[in-house]
Order: C-alpha cells, then sequence, then structure tokens
DNA sequence: AACCAGGGAGCGT
DNA sequence: ACGCTCCATGGT
C-alpha cells in the first residue's frame, strides 16, 4: 500500500538534536529561527522543528517518498550502536560525547559540501554562512516554498558556477577563494574531476583526489570525505581539534602531523569522524571564548 | 585602528 | 619534516 500524500511528517527519532546537528559547522545552508530550521534538500524546501518524540518535517509540496530527507538527515542511524565502538577506555572522549548528546552527522551533496568547505578555510560559521547566502541568492535556482514563506535558493551547482567570472564570485564576498571555486566548479564540470568515482574509491585514494584542486587540502578534504561521502574513519583535523587531541592524548605536547595521524588511526575506531565530532563541538561549547562570533552562542 | 580568526599555497630552511 | 608569510573579509 502506498504510503500518503502528504506535505508534513513526523520522523520518530531520539538523540537528534537540531541545534547542534544543523549549527556546528558541518552544513551552512540551514536558517535558523525561533522554533526550528528552514534550508532545502535536493532543491526541496525544508522546514526542521524539534517536536516531542522527533522531528517535524515541513514541505512545500505533497511527497509519497521521504527517502531524500531521511537520507540527508541520517536518521536511520543508530548513534548509540556508532558510540558504542568509540574506544572503551577513553574517559575524555566519554564526557564528549555525554556534552553533546543528539549531535549528528548528515549526508550533503558532494558538490555542495565541497564547494562550501573550499569557501570555509579562514573564515568562522556565520561568515561561511553569509558567503553560502550571497552565492545562492544570486546564482542557485529559486526553490518553491510555500505560500508565506521568504523566497529560498538552491545552492549554484557546478554548472552555474562554471559559467561566472572570477569577479561575480568576488562580488559574493569570498575574496581569494573564488579562484579556488572557479577551478573547482569548472574542473566538475569537464570531468576532470568525478565527484561521484570519488565516492567509490578508497579513503586514500579518495582523499588524494580530491586533495589534487586548489584551496583543498588535508582538513577540507576529511570534511567532504566525512560529510559528503561514506567514510566514517575520515577524521578533519583543524585548530580546534588539534588543540583538544593534543591537550587529551599527549600531555599537551605539541605532536607533528604524521603521529597524529597515526594516533587517530590506531585510537579511535570505525567511527573515528563522529569521534571527531563530539571532541569539536566539545571543544568549541567549553573553550571559554566568546562564541558569539562562530554562530554558535544564539543556538544553544 | 591594529589585530584576530585560521586553511592552504608557496616559499625557504 | 618544519616554519614562515600571505591571502580577503568582517568582527573586536
Amino acid at each position: 500500500m502506498m504510503p500518503a500524500l502528504r506535505d508534513n511528517f513526523i520522523l520518530p527519532i531520539s538523540d537528534y538534536d537540531l541545534d547542534s546537528t544543523l549549527g556546528c559547522g558541518q552544513a551552512f545552508g540551514w536558517e535558523r529561527d525561533a522554533d526550528g530550521w528552514t534550508g532545502a534538500i535536493k532543491g526541496r524546501w525544508v522546514r526542521l522543528t524539534s517536536v516531542c518524540g522527533g522531528i517535524k518535517v515541513q514541505l512545500a509540496q505533497t511527497v509519497r517518498d521521504l527517502s531524500w530527507v531521511t537520507d540527508y538527515l541520517q536518521t536511520n542511524v543508530n548513534i548509540r550502536e556508532i558510540i558504542a565502538t568509540f574506544p572503551k577506555n577513553d574517559e575524555q572522549l566519554r564526557g564528549a560525547v555525554k556534552t553533546c548528546v543528539g549531535l549528528r552527522l548528515v549526508r550533503q551533496d558532494p558538490w555542495e559540501c565541497l564547494a562550501s568547505f573550499i569557501l570555509s578555510s579562514t573564515k568562522q560559521i556565520v561568515q561561511i554562512r553569509q558567503i553560502v547566502c550571497t552565492l545562492s541568492e544570486r546564482h542557485g535556482s529559486s526553490v518553491i516554498v510555500p505560500s508565506g514563506e521568504k523566497a529560498r535558493f538552491a545552492f549554484p551547482t557546478a554548472s552555474q558556477l562554471a559559467m561566472l567570472s572570477e569577479v561575480d564570485l568576488r562580488a559574493c564576498r569570498m575574496g581569494f577563494r573564488a579562484p579556488y571555486l572557479l577551478a573547482a566548479a569548472r574542473r566538475t564540470v569537464s570531468g576532470e574531476i568525478n565527484l561521484s568515482a570519488i565516492g567509490r574509491m578508497e579513503l586514500s585514494l579518495a582523499r588524494e583526489e580530491l586533495m589534487k584542486l586548489d584551496g583543498v587540502g588535508e582538513k577540507i578534504a576529511d570534511c567532504v570525505l566525512l560529510f559528503a561521502y561514506d567514510f566514517p574513519t575520515a577524521f578533519p583535523v583543524d585548530v580546534w581539534v588539534r588543540r583538544v587531541l593534543t591537550q587529551f592524548y599527549f600531555h599537551g605536547r605539541k605532536v607533528n602531523n604524521h603521529r597524529l595521524r597515526c594516533f587517530i588511526e590506531k585510537h579511535f575506531g570505525l567511527n573515528a569522524g563522529y569521534a571527531q565530532q563530539y571532541l569539536f563541538h566539545h571543544v568549541r561549547m567549553t573553550s571559554g571564548k566568546n562564541l558569539s562570533a562562530t554562530g554558535l552562542a544564539p543556538i544553544s
């Protein structure tokens, strides 16, 4: 029997915190208001609200198939099973997990994720959001929204960006990242870099492939591998993660990259990427720094 | 008003 | 392998 045509659903799920998941800097196209988050998945308008027992999903049009939403939100993932794969005797990590209950990883579109993270270098979360928003408004396709809702725009496709000029991109306030993004778009369109094929590669090869792109180093490659592709051991190391790793596991002494990667590989296990996300979120929340500029403070 | 944020390229060591 | 500077922008 076919499921009914509906434009709103409740996804029954526990341990899913929308605020930390959509606001923590893994995806940049979501907008928060008083009671929920609005964004677009695969060019379709979506509004998500935390309700008792799950997540309320509102759409602009009726659908039968919700798999594009559940795939994005990864609501089929059993987070307890993931956490159970973390190292048993790591009290520091356990503590981080405890302070971040409900933090999840979502599964993003590879191009949008790659482009967003090319834009992320040396930028704070609010600024990345700002750039993504401007870029989408000016160069992305408009999305069908329910009556009364404000206009929304999908993140521009590689083809949409490839035909622009560096000047057009710089006008979206992305500075020196403009030539990187433009080249990535053009090389994606030309097929020189094949984003679908990357998902089928072995992790280290996929990483090398992404790092062929100008403006994509280890950190950004790992973000794309973790947030867009199914590589649960990808482990992005930014300054925050490096900081928390040296504190927790190296007595605050500095470690070279090689030793750090060796440690990560042998310590965190099958779902290292999730562990990274908990450590990242935890250290940012507890660093004592003013997070108002990061977009995290008003969310939590 | 200088300085900071903070990833990657490109350099020199 | 390591360290340094620059990049563009917006916030403090």
